[in-house]
DNA sequence: CCTACCGATCGGTAGG
DNA sequence: CCTACCGATCGGTAGG
């Protein structure tokens, strides 16, 4: 008999909790058969390698970033600036619906093996153009000052970097607060205009 | 005879490229021994473990942040806009100059252990404190919107650890414009008033 | 700085 | 999902 099927995406689940807490190459198999209740070669009746774990973890993620986007571009949003907050309030959103996975897509993506990682960067970069797009129409509408979008758009982004680590979804913000605190602030900036 | 003095910051030094391209924890005494062109437990006449290089790095990084502000409390700024990009143009200044171990010191140091890990969030936390109080300051003086400081520091902050991963010392860019370009955009905005 | 090692742990397989 | 393993590699020590 196989498996009840969801057996596997549970086994995705506390791998991706025991990554973001130990990191990708410090995390055993065996620390992971041990929060499963099994024994460490057990695993693999589920999965094929620990590499395919962190495929499946990262792509994941790089999935839900795109389909958001691809969302918002269903309709036409004439004002750079609201479009701008569109995309930013659907990355906040999905980085804290999913705290753990985000920080591993983040930072331990780097442990990806050939072919894998060439596809993971490309994606990036490709995530990183369609904000870039944005931020240009923005600045050949006349309503962004003239920037370096490419700058822009790896601060903007690296900013919110922070939310899986620092968040706290028991507290009283919640995501869209959060997210429209930060868009505000790389929208207007600090000063009080 | 005792070894050259330098052959110590020598093997920190080669570490912490190593560390950078691949992780502390898949970074293996060997490996480094490789680079160093010697056997690995020769590695040991100069260090007394794995754990001591990542304490270096990361505290040594610490130091500097500390200093630099420091330094620019030396003199009273009374325009929190102006010291705030002091501070953002120091903490550039010194991630484009250690680029290696700023990435160590911001994905790395949760490989620390008891008590240095402690010691260092701490350090941490204190360093966030010192921005939030600038931005604190410029909300008090009218100058800065009021916005929730301690989110506005995370963002700043977070914002700027791209820069060691995507800034090209052979590029165009120096150190100041990025910093210049950062910080005018954290504090104005994308917006073009 | 080297040779010669050590015990521990790693990811993973065979065969049920 | 388990027992019983494997070869490789790990951080580090002893003794020169």
């Amino acid at each position: 008999m196989s498996p009840r099927p969801n057996r596997k995406s549970q086994l995705i689940e506390m791998a991706t909790s025991l990554f973001q807490e130990k990191g990708y190459t410090a995390s055993s198999m065996r620390d992971l058969a041990q929060k499963m209740g099994i024994e460490a070669a057990s695993l693999y009746s589920h999965i094929k390698s620990k590499q395919e774990i962190l495929n499946e973890i990262c792509f994941s993620m790089a999935n839900l970033f795109f389909e958001a986007l691809d969302n918002i571009d269903r309709k036409p949003y004439p004002d750079a600036a609201i479009k701008l907050e569109k995309y930013i309030l659907a990355h906040v959103a999905i980085i804290t619906k999913h705290r753990d996975a985000a920080q591993v897509f983040f930072n331990e993506w780097k442990h990806l093996t050939e072919p894998d990682i060439s596809d993971f960067i490309k994606k990036r970069d490709a995530y990183e153009f369609r904000f870039r797009q944005v931020i240009q129409d923005g600045i050949e509408q006349g309503q962004f000052a003239h920037t370096d979008a490419k700058i822009a758009v790896l601060t903007l982004l690296s900013s919110l970097n922070w939310i899986p680590n620092g968040y706290d979804p028991k507290g009283k913000l919640k995501p869209e607060n959060i997210g429209k605190m930060i868009s505000e602030l790389l929208i207007n900036g600090l000063k009080d205009n």
